[in-house]
DNA sequence: CATTAAGACTACTAAATCGATAGGCTAAAA
DNA sequence: TTTTAGCCTATCGATTTAGTAGTCTTAATG
C-alpha cells in the first residue's frame, strides 16, 4: 500500500497538471481544494521540488508549478521520489540496486526471479502513466458515466 | 518493499516445498538452514498455519509441513497472508476492498485507474507463481550457470 | 525601504509498524 | 510422567508515518 504522502503528492500534481500554464498555484489553495493538511503538503511539494518535478516562486504572486509538461511527468517518478524504489526487493531495483543481505546466491534465488517480473510489470505501467494520461483517462471515465446516465434517464 | 517477515516466509516455504512428502520439518532445522531467528520464524509459521498454508504436528517427531502440494501454493497467497492485500490502494483490492477515505468520486479517480492496472499485473504474476514453479526456475537458473561455466572452462 | 506575502527549513511528537526476544502453556510420543 | 516440540501472549527498541509548530529567507510592492 502506498502512503498518504504519496497519494497527496499525486493528487496535488494532477491538480497542478490541470492548471498547467496558469502560473504558480498557492500551497494554501492546493491544500484547501484537495483537502490535504497544509503544513504536510508543504513538505511533500518541497520534496518534489528537490526531485526536479516541481518549481516554485517565493513572495507575493508566488506558488508552485510543474517543472515539465504533464506529458513528461510519470507516476513512476513521483512514487519513486516519495516511496522509494518500485522493486519489492532491493536486488531487482533498476534505479537503486542493493544486495539482499542474507541471499548467498543471488543468481539462483527464486524469490528474486519472480520479484524481477513484478518490478518490471509495475515499472512498465507506472513509468508510462504520465500526468497527461491520467487527466485524459479521468475525462474518459466521466464521459462513460454520462453515457450511462443518458441511458438511465 | 516486502518485509523481512515475508522474505523469511517465502524462504521457509521453498525449503518445505523441496522437502515435500518427507514428513514434518523442525522449526529449529528450518531456522538454522535458512538463517532465520528461530522465535521469529515460529510466529511466521504459525500465521501461515492459521492461513491454511501449513500444517503442524506437536511433540516428538513433530514439525511443520505444507498443507497442499507445492503446485497449489502461490506466492500471492503467501504475500497476502503476511503483507496484506497486493493492491497499492485499498479501493482496487479484489480480496480486501475498502473505500479510500478522502476520494469523493471513486469512479473518476485517476490514481485508482492506474493502480488497478498495477494490482492486476502483480496478481497475475504472483498468483501464478507456485512454489513448484519457483523450484523449477531455480533449477533452470542453476543449469544456465553451469552452462556458462562449461564454456568458461 | 519597510511591509507583507509566500515558500524553505528545522525540530518535534504521537501513534503505528517492524524485527526480534522471553517465557510460560499445551499436546503428543515414548 | 517425562521429554519433545509447537502454541500463545507480552514486551521491547528502532524506525516509519502523519502531522504540527515556529522560525528563516526571498521577492514583490506601496
Amino acid at each position: 500500500m502506498i502512503s498518504k504522502k504519496t497519494k497527496y503528492a499525486l493528487k496535488a500534481l494532477i491538480y497542478l497538471a490541470r492548471e498547467y500554464d496558469r502560473g504558480p498555484i498557492l500551497i494554501a489553495d492546493l491544500a484547501r481544494e484537495e483537502r490535504i493538511p497544509k503544513k504536510f503538503l508543504e513538505l511533500i511539494l518541497l520534496a518534489l521540488k528537490n526531485a526536479g518535478v516541481l518549481q516554485s516562486k517565493k513572495g507575493k504572486g508566488g506558488g508552485y508549478y510543474l517543472a515539465q509538461s504533464p506529458r513528461e511527468i510519470s507516476m513512476g517518478k513521483v512514487i519513486r521520489t516519495l516511496e522509494g524504489p518500485l522493486a519489492p526487493v532491493p536486488c531487482v531495483s533498476e534505479t537503486a540496486y542493493a544486495r539482499c543481505e542474507e541471499c548467498d546466491d543471488e543468481w539462483s534465488c527464486g524469490i528474486r526471479l519472480v520479484m524481477k517480473e513484478v518490478r518490471d510489470a509495475m515499472a512498465q505501467i507506472l513509468d508510462n502513466a504520465t500526468l497527461a494520461d491520467v487527466l485524459e483517462r479521468i475525462e474518459q471515465e466521466k464521459q462513460k458515466k454520462d453515457g450511462v446516465l443518458f441511458y438511465a434517464i
